[in-house]
RNA sequence: GGUCGCAUAGCUCAGCUGGGAGAGCAUCUGCCUUACAAGCAGGGGGUCAUAGGUUCGAGCCCUAUUGCGACCACCA
């Protein structure tokens, strides 16, 4: 059989990229296999919004998952990536409003059921880009088992989840001071609220003390048209201008209401006047202030947030039509003090950028201390670990404060809130079916909740809802769940990772998965957020198409650690198509020049024993061994790596690898072998090429899938198995020659050398000289790089021997560990060039030595260092010792 | 305010349980050498934020300070 060895003259990976994922996917290369004997593996991709595009956060997010999945994969699991998506309650909503809004429509003008369907009409139009978008950087997920939040299955996991927890009494409804939009008509959590600077005054009104004359205490508000809604004024209890006054009580101006003074420790002492009006109904921490200490709870404004009837005179008032009324009644009535001017952080609507009011309201709850302890012990005991460790104290810190968790949303689009309402007793039923009649009195007038639930809520459950929970029977739940590994940004720690690992213990009685990895937010090059706004965000699409997704994957990627932010440079595109290009002309080269597969496989059965794994060193050479035998290392190292998600270090040390080593060093060895007379010889090189090669594409294979995948299919067929599913290379000790790689180092430091020395003598690369080489441990192998050495165009002769004999008085030295070298250049040296260049050497060596001593005579190293340490000190004194005397001795000869 | 993190070459970052300061990019020098100039061979460049402490020995451990960042809470 032939095959086709030839690749393309230039590296393009838009011939090759789509090409390579079309045909995988279609093979079914992407799913699991299901192979019972074979340990499975699972990542559950965390689900981007259904109206998400790709940003530069997702490409880190899939390439990292990717590369764990392919490497599991080729080490021969079964393995399960499985996508999906989110239906992101507010996010969809907006977008779905917005477009009725376009149209001259509200959704309460088209009603519920027409909204929702509008709305999965939109999901089902733009919802599937960014599936696209993922495949376009490589990422090997099985699309067929792709799941939506808002699925048939998936809502009833949720259902399951909300009646279970109801039904032990997890679940409850109070009243809860909640951010509320008055435009949206909606409550917003926490999340969705930003912060703005805003220009306004602190007005500062005093309120007489009952029972005193002229005695005042004065507070200090942002907000005088709440005063009407005031049950108390409170101050700090340490507070000494005010300690006279705890206890009494003060009369609200205009109200002409008697109110209690009241002491309480969230009081700023230092903020306005140390004196703070308490408006329960209107702010966080009044409401809060409030329950402590059982105030009247009253509301200033009506359902619109206009002015309620509590004074006729300003009923229906519009809040800052009414402020100006009320400053103004209060300098009438003398009460107002002064007026000072404040800038200060306001509350906005994310989506409208309307201020945002608090808003006491009744929501559905779930009480989460409990519910936190087992997920605490879970990280504690080490069951689930985070990479790196450091934001387990980020999820401690969290869930050791933890809040009771407000799930009801008012909104349409989500899971709707499965509690039915009698209304004619009152009656509530929590229920997975729709209830028609209530259990309590039978009557038939029963309506749902309006209210969704958090989109969290269902988000908590992906990591098995999607593998069908609750049918605990589902063969994918019973082979795949618990999973393996979450990959995502430590900015959704709280809200998604630690609600899965609380729904999942309550639930399954499972952890969800063993290892979270939890990687950096992509900032621009100037480290900042990438935004919108800003416009400052990086396109990984555009990136694709110019570059190529093997180039993104490795830019976001190479020289980063796990966790810490990445500031992109696309300086790194540039490195990284460089290094698939790079790739590409070593492969063109080797296979280009290619002896037959039969020949080479042949070659192959007689250097390896695939039973013992074991080389054959008889048939290699020393720069084989030495390829080989830093593959072997670079395989064992690089497995290692990825068990740890050391990702950015693993990529580097490939680059590194397949670069200085196999390109720049080994290659360039090789030519001359490559260009032989005898087919043997050919053979030979031909197969370690080929052998190295495959092997380190196999390696790089799960960071840079399509150059990778390309390149493996050119190569010499010894199979038909496609580099996607062929097996990860493993480390032989059967592949290992120590002594040779030792060898192989010092002989390119002597290669540098003989450059620079040539470089300082100012000889002419063409003059060629005798090598002479003195050691009594490396004849053998310095014969056999004899060829090689001449190649390159140092020597005329390589003269080998044991001792000092007859080497010409003026000889250039060069000292190594086990070899000296004399270069014979006396009609070219100049001596005083030569004295020059040994002085140097001279002062290099006698610093070393003088380290050495100093180390060796401090006598607390000596014995408190361990023992080796010492030892390796003492040796390399003796070694630095005997150069130096070699040296000075030349140097002698010399003068 | 609470919690956590970061500070190392001009830039972006590595640096393991403490034991002679590293990579890539940029820069400089010399090369159009038959896979690759998207390349090859070399060189220069660092008081490891500051001040103390522990130790025979600190980039690494401890304390304080400065600057930057993140998350949570809050901003009457």
């Amino acid at each position: 059989m032939s095959y086709d060895h030839k690749l393309k003259d230039k590296y393009n990976p838009k011939d090759f990229e789509e090409k390579i994922y079309k045909e995988t996917e279609e093979k079914g290369y992407f799913k699991p296999s299901m192979d019972k004997t074979k340990e499975s593996f699972c990542i559950m991709m965390p689900p981007p919004n259904v109206t998400g595009k790709l940003h530069m956060g997702h490409a880190l997010d899939g390439t990292i998952q990717d590369i764990l999945i392919r490497f599991k994969r080729m080490q021969g699991y079964n393995t399960l990536w499985l996508p999906g998506s989110d239906h992101a309650a507010i996010a969809t909503e907006m977008k779905v409003v917005q477009k009725l809004k376009k149209e001259g429509k509200t959704k309460y003008q088209i009603g519920r059921e027409a909204f929702l369907k509008e709305t999965w009409d939109w999901t089902h139009l733009y919802g599937g880009t960014i599936q696209e978008q993922q495949k376009k950087i490589g990422c090997s997920c099985d699309w067929d088992r792709r799941r939506f939040t808002l699925d048939e299955g998936l809502s009833d996991a949720v259902k399951e989840q909300f009646v279970r927890l109801y039904e032990k009494g997890l679940i409850y409804k109070g009243k809860r001071m909640v951010n509320w939009c008055p435009n949206c008509n909606t409550t917003i959590s926490d999340v969705e609220v930003e912060y703005k600077e805003e220009q306004t005054h602190l007005w500062h009104i005093r309120y007489k003390i009952k029972g005193e004359d002229n005695k005042y205490i004065v507070v200090a508000t942002t907000r005088p048209e709440t005063m009407l809604g005031d049950t108390a004024v409170a101050v700090h209890p340490d507070d000494e201008r005010y300690k006279d006054y705890v206890g009494k009580t003060c009369i609200l101006p205009i109200m002409n209401k008697e109110i209690p003074i009241i002491a309480d420790r969230f009081v700023d002492k230092e903020y306005g006047t140390g004196a703070v009006k308490i408006t329960p109904a209107h702010d966080m921490n009044d409401y809060q202030a409030g329950l402590r200490h059982n105030l009247e709870i009253i509301e200033v404004f009506d359902e619109n947030f206009k002015m309620g009837d509590l004074v006729p005179e300003y009923k229906g008032m519009d809040l800052l039509e009414a402020r100006e009324k009320i400053v103004e009644k209060l300098k009438e009535l003398g009460a107002l003090v002064k007026i000072e001017d404040l800038t200060h952080n306001v509350g906005k609507c994310e989506r409208c950028k309307t201020t945002i009011e608090p808003k006491i309201s009744d929501q559905w709850f779930v009480k989460m201390k409990d519910l936190a302890k087992p997920a605490i012990k879970a990280v504690e005991d080490g069951e689930i670990k985070f990479i790196p460790k450091k934001y387990e104290k980020m999820y401690f810190n969290w869930m050791n404060n933890i809040q009771d968790w407000c799930i009801s949303r008012q909104l349409w689009w989500g899971h709707r809130i499965p509690a039915f309402y009698c209304d004619d007793c009152g009656h509530i039923t929590v229920s997975r079916d729709t209830v028609t009649e209530c259990e309590k009195c039978h009557s038939k007038n029963v309506h749902q909740d309006e209210d969704t639930l958090d989109t969290w809520f269902s988000s908590a459950l992906w990591p098995f809802s999607t593998l069908g929970w609750p049918n605990t029977e589902s063969e994918d739940y019973k082979t795949f769940f618990p999973t393996n590994v979450l990959v995502t940004a430590y900015d959704i720690i709280t809200f998604w990772v630690s609600r899965m690992i609380v729904s999942s213990l309550e639930l399954t009685k499972q952890n969800p998965f063993k290892d979270v990895i939890i990687h950096g937010i992509v900032r621009d090059s100037k480290g900042r957020k990438m935004s919108k706004t800003l416009g400052n965000g990086i396109d990984p699409l555009e990136i694709v198409d110019k570059y190529g997704a093997d180039s993104l994957r490795f830019s976001v990627l190479s020289g980063t650690t796990m966790g810490n932010d990445i500031r992109y440079m696309p300086e790194k595109l540039d490195q990284a198509s460089n290094f698939a290009n790079k790739i590409w002309n070593a492969a063109k080269f080797i296979t280009n020049s290619l002896e037959s597969d039969e020949k080479i496989i042949e070659f192959y059965n007689k250097v390896y024993d695939a039973k013992t794994k074991k080389f054959n060193g008889e048939y290699l050479r020393l720069e084989d061994k030495w390829i080989i035998s830093k593959l072997n290392t670079l395989i064992k190292d690089i497995t290692k790596l990825i068990n740890d998600y050391d990702l950015g270090i693993a990529l580097d040390k490939i680059y590194n690898y397949i670069w200085n080593e196999f390109c720049d060093w080994y290659i360039e060895i090789c030519k001359t072998r490559m260009y032989s007379d005898n087919e043997e010889i050919r053979v030979q090189v031909n197969f370690v090429l080929d052998y190295v090669l495959r092997n380190a594409l196999k390696l790089l294979h799960p960071f840079m899938p399509f150059v990778t995948s390309e390149i493996y299919s050119k190569l010499v067929h010894y199979d038909d198995i496609d580099i996607m599913l062929s097996s990860w290379p493993e480390y032989s000790e059967g592949a290992k020659f120590e002594v040779e790689e030792e060898f192989i180092e010092k002989l390119k430091d002597i290669i540098v050398d003989i450059r620079n020395t040539r470089a300082t003598m100012n000889v002419h690369p063409s003059k060629k000289t005798k090598l002479i080489f003195v050691t009594t441990k490396y004849e053998k192998q310095i014969e056999e790089s004899e060829e090689f050495l001449k190649k390159l165009g140092f020597g005329t002769e390589i003269i080998i021997q044991k001792d000092k004999e007859n080497i010409p008085e003026n000889a250039i030295s060069i000292l190594k560990d086990g070899i000296e070298l004399y270069i014979p250049f006396e009609e070219l040296v100049d001596i005083q060039e030569e004295i020059k260049r040994l002085e140097d050497e001279v002062a290099k060596l006698e610093s070393e030595v003088a380290r050495c001593n100093k180390m060796l005579s401090n006598p607390g190293f000596v014995n408190k260092a361990p023992e080796t340490k010492v030892n390796e000190e003492r040796e390399k004194l003796k070694k630095y010792q005997e150069m130096l005397n070699a040296s000075k001795d030349r140097l002698a000869k010399l003068k």
